[in-house]
DNA sequence: ATGGCTACGATCCGTAGA
């Protein structure tokens, strides 16, 4: 099973690389953030004239997930149980067994703002949701944008971020706290290139520049990192013309 | 100099992203 997850920055302005990318990496589930539509404008049809069913937890302007899949999704969920939020964020399904989970976690704009304590107090919802959902199902794939980079090494510039958003301490420790659960970065399974990201500011040349940060992440239960047998980034669709500011991150499963 | 794009929904600029 191949399992992807783009934030694409409306799904509508990117319809047309969406598809295309579909047909040339033939993924079989896709995890997407930031549709930034609801989801009566959620482009279901043209989706599944590709071969992708979709489940989606639309909002207008901001936010909003969807996956996509060949095979058909089960036991569909929205939003994180007994955390009250009107943004739309997450969404789970089952496929073939592999229960998956989209995120589209907070950006938390600036340390010390009301988005970071809200970022800190979603991820906090998170992890109690993902330690449910584990015991429930072992073969857990979690896929999203996390807006945090873990480690210096998923940022062009550390001494430049150091301690802002995405990789304050108290962000990364909520990450750490993802991984406690038993949750490995399927990224890090493998031996990666240096100076791998998947998000790269519209501004400043920086894609060109390769300034950027590794935000995109897919963790694995235990029982799927022992069938992962490949994670990569796909950079190709940020060098589009009218791109999202997001690049796919993959990965590769064996069959159970 | 802390900007610089992009998308959106509302105007002809503000909010948000990261």
């Amino acid at each position: 099973m191949r399992l992807a997850s783009w934030n694409v920055n409306s799904i509508k302005v990117r319809l047309p690389q969406l598809l295309e990318w579909l047909a040339a990496e033939q993924p079989d589930v896709v995890c997407l953030q930031e549709l930034k539509t609801e989801d009566a404008g959620f482009p279901r049809a043209a989706l599944e004239a590709a071969g992708y069913s979709s489940v989606v937890s639309g909002q207008k302007t901001y936010n909003g997930v969807a996956i996509l899949s060949r095979s058909p999704l089960g036991e569909v969920a929205t939003g994180i149980p007994d955390f009250a939020d009107e943004q739309r964020r997450v969404i789970a399904a089952t496929v073939r067994g592999v229960r998956v989970v989209c995120v589209y976690c907070p950006n938390g704009q600036a340390v010390g703002s009301d988005k970071y304590d809200y970022k800190l107090r979603w991820f906090e919802a998170l992890r109690g949701y993902l330690e449910a959902e584990l015991k429930a199902h072992p073969e857990l794939a979690v896929a999203g944008d996390f807006n945090v980079a873990p480690e210096d090494r998923d940022v062009h510039d550390p001494k430049a971020w150091e301690g802002q958003v995405h990789v304050s301490e108290r962000e990364r420790a909520a990450w750490r706290a993802l991984l406690e659960l038993g949750l490995k970065d399927s990224f890090r399974l493998f031996a990666q290139p240096e100076k791998t990201f998947t998000w790269w500011d519209y501004r400043m040349v920086a894609f060109r520049r390769n300034a950027g940060l590794r935000i995109d992440h897919i963790l694995l239960s235990a029982a799927l990192a022992e069938r992962c047998a490949a994670a990569t980034v796909d950079k190709e669709p940020r060098r589009l013309e009218r791109p999202s500011d997001h690049a796919p991150a993959l990965v590769e499963l064996r069959a159970g």
